[in-house]
DNA sequence: CGAATAGTTGAACAGATACTCAACTGCTGA
DNA sequence: TCAGCAGTTGAGTATCTGTTCAACTATTCG
């Protein structure tokens, strides 16, 4: 009896299969993955990220730099936030945002290195 | 004159923006690093690269792992395989899949590495 | 207080995307 | 040669997602 619903067909290599099943992680933690990933999978998103690699900024100074508007750049920022990546300090009428740890960095690092072959 | 026409706001900091500007990357290398880091954003494609991680595996041992059909399987590898995240092999009937190079590893591992905080 | 600016928010809409289904190719073995 | 399984592919669909728009809050300054 098959235990994935799913899968019409037969298992090929049984004994692999199960040994790496062993090895795999947790359903949810390639949902927390997942979600992480997709926050540097966007284009604005990154950009945001690495601008604010280089120096703290406010929601206006974003927008100017990406050429968009406030309230783009701050639904961005909520998801963000949500998720961690950056931290955020009000002053006056000013919100500053800045990255909130160096993963961020490191995963963007490793990124490059990679689309460059 | 605005440069950024969906700016509507003054530029709060204009030294600090332009110093930024600087050392920001081209447009396309940002739309590279979305399209990458957007691959690795689903569960389905971080479970197979995970699972590729721990050993070469066709097309049905993935599907029974993961509990999927071998069609969807096969379109997220093929989105992975364009990618050149994974590479594969034919022998036989089966197709043998594994991962392209180490960088797979790594951005997974930093992920993990944030998401256990 | 009231005007002005920074920033946030929710609804709405358009485009992207993941899976399903059915039809297909390619290899193997009888 | 043909049946059968592995794998791929394209169209269709339901869902998700990024931006816009308009209305809102918050802070400052006159």
């Amino acid at each position: 009896m098959e235990k994935q619903p799913h899968c019409e067909c037969e298992v090929i290599h049984a004994d692999v299969v199960q040994t790496v099943k062993q090895q795999l992680l947790g359903e949810e933690t390639y949902m927390s993955l997942a979600t992480l990933f997709k926050l540097f999978g966007d284009s604005t998103r990154v950009q945001i990220l690495h601008a604010l690699e280089q120096h703290e900024l406010c929601v206006c100074d974003l927008a100017a730099l990406l050429g968009m508007t406030k309230s783009a750049i701050s639904h961005q920022l909520k998801s963000l936030r949500l998720a961690r990546l950056v931290k955020y300090r009000r002053d006056g009428q000013n919100v500053y945002y800045s990255l909130a740890d160096d993963h961020v960095k490191k995963i963007i690092d490793m990124g490059c290195e990679h689309i460059s072959e």
